[in-house]
Formats: structure tokens, sequence, C-alpha cells
DNA sequence: GAGTTTGAAACT
DNA sequence: CAGTTTCAAACTC
């Protein structure tokens, strides 16, 4: 890269013609050069025009060690990640955001004298001013030069981040690329393991997000601004490496802070509401805390010890408590499930009420109910037409012709739809000889037809497929009575399946009402004394959850609980068998898998 | 504001 | 790659 010959660094052979006229003489601070937009670019002042050639120059070199920041996928990014990988690529050098600022860094009391990078909105101000006195603002160091800004107005002593140092400045950027190629990217981008990762707060919304080198904090619990997990307003992930780390989720210590301000309770809040979305379905509420490098390699985080998914949970400290009992820490407590292994009962974790309730499973289950129910519905709607339109029949049948180019190659199935523009129904003879053929009523509601898009059975793709078909064929057939008739047949199915629908969520929430209660009057009976003020009431998802992971260190809270997968068992083996026609082979599926 | 602590970056 | 040093921000008083 850039001059191809060996980097001295710190650059000594600073180019005569471009370097300061002297090295020890501060450098005069100099407009910035280069703006953050709202926009996502940054713009050009006036006063940097004359240095743009040299800047070019260094943007071809950045570049090429940059490139594959154009094939990275989309990451949650804060603002400003987003404001800089919107970027175009050859301008990062001068724009990729110092770490702090890359990920949102909120400023000390110290700090907060000076002019903020960020607006409390997010809008881009005036960045952050260094105090270098050794580094010359040319390495990492130094926040401006690290986040690819020349330094303006800064309290530096001899910086040369600078344009009229723009030589040495831009080989000491090849030098830091040379030796991290990295150097200027964002620290702060998402994992690989998408929503099990973690969450980045932009101001009180979180994103996910993670370090992408992990800090290794040893002495601040990762809770202070040393460490840039925490500076980022995001948890420390399986990448960090640091040593009793309280950054996870769950942490105590780390809501205590988020509890002494009204802002972050805010925080709090939100993911709580995070957890309970993500720990709904599947088995934990919450991605694991880190586990520090001494650590790892020693606990298991789904290892075959792990008798229940739900079962050790509890006291969530994973590398950050020594605690002498490998704690399978994966994700916080289940309110609703609690084991015998509680390990620091200290340790005040929020699990969704309805975690490990709703397995994929379930929800698979459920469509295939919804989609049995809708070829009911199908059925039935028809069997009425059939009925009402009877005496029609003969008359339909000779004034609806159907134009042979527009039949299918599937002659079952034109078949199908030409009985259909006699009849406005499925034969149900045809549609229901084979149990597996029941939602394949023809009358499958667009609705239904997007419920059985993610349904992996070749079964019923196979039948969407033939739906489409059939629904593709008769609609340019361009018979009005007869698409009258689908319409009302998915109006009906659609009426039917959102119903049933939302009797499943009402289920799920009684559920999940049940286990707050229950939790809630199990803490308050066993745990604590009445006159704890923040047990009140139901909604303290956090007191609860305390209440519980004591309650569950009592061994007393498994009984208390009920069997929640059994519940939604209930609830879809009920939705079977209040609605489900007797289609024998589909009906069995559904209450196998149950 | 000076001094201390801390951890990333730089260096060996 | 691990250990050490340098550095500047964060923090404390």
């Amino acid at each position: 890269m850039g001059e191809g010959e060996g980097i001295d660094y710190p650059p000594k052979n600073v180019s005569s013609s471009d370097a300061a006229p002297a090295l020890d003489i501060p450098a005069k601070k100099l407009a910035r050069q280069l703006n953050f937009t709202g926009s996502g670019g940054a713009v050009l002042l006036p006063e940097q025009e004359k240095s743009q050639p040299q800047q070019l120059l260094l943007q071809v070199d950045m570049a090429q060690s940059q490139l594959s920041l154009q094939s990275r996928p989309p990451q949650p990014q804060t603002l400003a990640q987003s404001v800089i990988s919107s970027l175009p690529l050859q301008q990062l050098p001068l724009q990729a955001p110092h770490p702090s600022l890359r990920v949102g860094k909120s400023e000390s009391p110290k700090a907060r004298s000076r002019p903020n990078f960020e607006s409390k909105d997010g809008t881009p101000k005036k960045q952050k001013q260094c105090n270098c006195k050794h580094s010359k603002c040319l390495k990492l160091y130094c926040e401006c030069f690290a986040s690819g800004v020349y330094c303006d107005g800064c309290n530096c002593v001899n910086c040369y981040n600078n344009v009229e140092n723009e030589a040495a400045r831009r080989e000491a950027v090849e030098a830091t690329l040379e030796r991290n190629p990295n150097a200027f990217r964002p620290k702060i981008g998402s994992s690989p393991h998408g929503a099990c990762d973690r969450r980045e707060e932009v101001g009180e919304v979180l994103i996910l997000g993670k370090h992408n080198k992990g800090c290794h904090c040893k002495k601040s619990g990762c809770l202070k601004k040393y460490c840039e997990c925490f500076q980022a307003n995001i948890l420390c992930s399986e990448n960090c490496k640091c040593m009793d780390c309280k950054n996870f989720e769950g942490s105590e210590e780390r809501q205590a802070l988020f509890h002494g301000d009204q802002n972050n309770n805010m925080v709090y809040i939100q993911q709580a509401a995070n957890a309970a979305i993500t720990g709904a379905v599947g088995s934990s509420g919450f991605s694991s805390p880190p586990i520090s490098k001494k650590r790892k390699g020693q606990e298991l985080y789904f290892g075959a010890t792990t008798k229940d998914s739900s079962v050790g949970r509890l006291g969530q400290q994973a590398n950050h408590v020594r605690s002498p009992a490998p704690s399978l820490s994966l994700s916080p407590i289940p309110c609703a499930h609690v084991g015998p292994s509680t390990v620091g009962p200290s340790k005040v974790m929020y699990r969704s009420l309805l975690a490990d309730i709703i397995q994929p499973q379930h929800l698979k289950e459920l469509c295939l109910v919804l989609v049995l129910v809708s070829g009911q519905a199908a059925k039935t709607l028809t069997d009425q037409k059939n009925l009402m339109d009877k005496h029609t029949e003969d008359r339909r049948a000779t004034s609806h012709v159907f134009s042979t180019q527009e039949q299918l190659p599937s002659q079952k199935e034109s078949d199908d739809c030409s009985k259909a523009n006699q009849t406005d129904k499925i034969s149900p003879d045809n549609s229901s000889s084979d149990g597996a053929d029941a939602p394949k009523g023809r009358s499958m509601s667009p609705g239904t037809l997007a419920l059985m898009c993610d349904e992996q059975d070749t079964m019923f793709m196979t039948t969407a497929s033939s739906i489409g078909s059939i629904a593709h064929a008769c609609n340019t057939s361009s018979q009005l009575p007869y698409r009258q008739g689908m319409t009302d047949a998915y109006a009906e199915q659609e009426r039917i399946v959102l119903t049933k629908f939302r009797d499943f969520l009402n289920r799920v929430i009684t559920i999940g009402e049940i286990n707050e209660t229950k939790c809630s009057s199990l803490a308050r009976s066993e745990l604590h004394s009445p006159k704890d003020p923040i047990i009140n009431g139901t909604g303290n998802a956090r007191a609860e959850t305390t209440q519980q992971q004591g309650a569950a260190s009592n061994g007393v809270a498994k009984a208390h609980v009920p069997p929640m997968a059994t519940s939604m068992s209930t609830i879809s083996t009920s939705l079977v068998a209040n609605n489900v026609p007797e289609n024998g082979e589909i009906k069995l599926k559904v209450e196998k898998d149950i």
C-alpha cells in the first residue's frame, strides 16, 4: 500500500514539503476539514479543497485496505455508524469516528464542557477535542485521528493531524492500517448471531451490536467508560476478554447504574421489552452473558450437563462471579422456570414470562392449525354455497366458458377450477380424499397462503403452489361470479384464521398473566417481607424475577408454576380439536408434533 | 485542575 | 503471541 516501502512509525521521514515547519511547534489548529452531515455524507469545507489531491491519493490507498467493507451485510448501527458506513468508501480514513465516537460515546462532565460530537438528538455536531501530548495526534490514541478527522480546536500539543501535515498524517494512517486494516472501521458491529446478541443503545433505543474485538478490562468491571463496550452502551460479548465483567444482560450492577438515572430507566425498560421479545419464543429470554477468557472453554453453554434449558440460568454471572459451580448461564432467569441450581441469588435477571413457553414448534403448529382451519372454512363455505346455488348450477355451467388456453397443465386442478366455476365450491370428495389435501381447498385465502409460506412441509408447499395456480387460472377466466365466490371465501377464511390467531394470542397472554401472578404472589409470600416497597403490583418484572429467583433457591417455586409447555400444547391441541375437520393425517401430524 | 487509574494501542 | 510500555481518556479528590 501507499509508497510500498516500509513505513517508519512514528513517521520520521515526513516529506519536507508537506511537513510542518517544525515538529516541536504546536501545529496551528485548522478548521475541520470534514463535517459529518446528517445525511450521512462528509462534506468538503471550502478550506479543505486545497488539500483534496492529497486526500484523494490517500483515499485510494485506504480504499484498497477496506474494500471488504462494501460487501459487509447491513448491520445494526449507531447513528454514527450509520453515517460512517453510508459514506463513500474512499473517504473513510477521514471519517470513521474514533472508537468511542463510533459507538455513540457519551461524555464525562469534563468533556461535556467542550463541544460535543453529537447533539442530543443525535445530529452530528462538533467533534470532541483531544488532549494529546506525545502522539502528535497521529496514533489511534488520538480520538481525532482515530475518528478520521483533523484536529480542530483541540488541546493537543505538537499536532500533526492537520492539513499542514497531511503527508505525515497520511503516512501515519498507512502505518496504522498496516498494523490493523480495520483500525478505522467501526468497532461496534452486529454479531453473526443476530438477535441473540448484544444490544446497543442509541439514545433510548436499543439496537443490537457488539464490540468487534471485545474489551480487555480487568478492573473496571466493564462498568466504566474505560471499557469500550460500556462506553458504547453495549453489553460485553464473547469477543471480550474482560475479567470480572459486570456488563452483561441482567447484571445487577449494570442495572443499578441504569436505575440511578431516569433516562436510563427507559433503557432498562426497553431492554426488558427486547428481552421479552427475544425470550418469548425459544428457550432463552436473554442472550448469554459474556464469558471471560479464563472461563471460556470451561463452561458449557449448551453442554450435555444441562438438564433443563430452563434450569440453571439463575445467578447469571458466569465469568463475572467466581462461582465454584459452573453456572450454565445461558440466559437470565425465567420467572416461570426456576430450579434448584440457583447461584448468586443477588443477581437480578429479567426474563420473559413466556420464555421457554412458546417454542418454534408451537408456531409451526399454530400455522398448521390455521391452515387447517382455513381449509375447513373454505369447505364449509363452499358447502353452503353449494346448497344455495344448486338450483342455478346448470345455468352457470353453460354460461361460463373457460378458454382452453387458460387451463393449467394440471388437468386435475383445471377440472377443479372449472368445477368451481360451475359450483363455486370445491368438491369435498375431491379435496379431502386424502387427508393431506385437506388444506388444499382452492379457496385458501391470501392470508392463509402467507402463513403457509414459511411452512417447510413440502406437502403444504405443494398445496400452496397448486392453489396459486388454480387461483391464477380462475382469475384469468374473468368470471366475476366465481371471483365473488372466492372473495367471499377469502373473507371468511381470513376472519376465521384471524379469530383463531387472536384466540391463540389471548391464551398466550393468559399464560403470561398466570405466570406473572404466580411469580408475584410467590415472591411476596415466600421471599420478602411484606413491607418491601418494591414488590407491589404485578408489573415489576425485575422485582418479581428477583423474588422468583429467591424462591427458586428455596426449591419451592417449581411447585407453584404451571407447566407452561403443557399449556402451549393445550392451546394447539384445543385449536385442532375444535376446528380441524376429520382429516386424518394432518390432524394426526399436528397432534403428534404437539 | 492536578493527580490517579484504566485499558487500548503501540511496541518488543 | 504474550508481555511491556506508552498514551490519553476517565475518573477521583
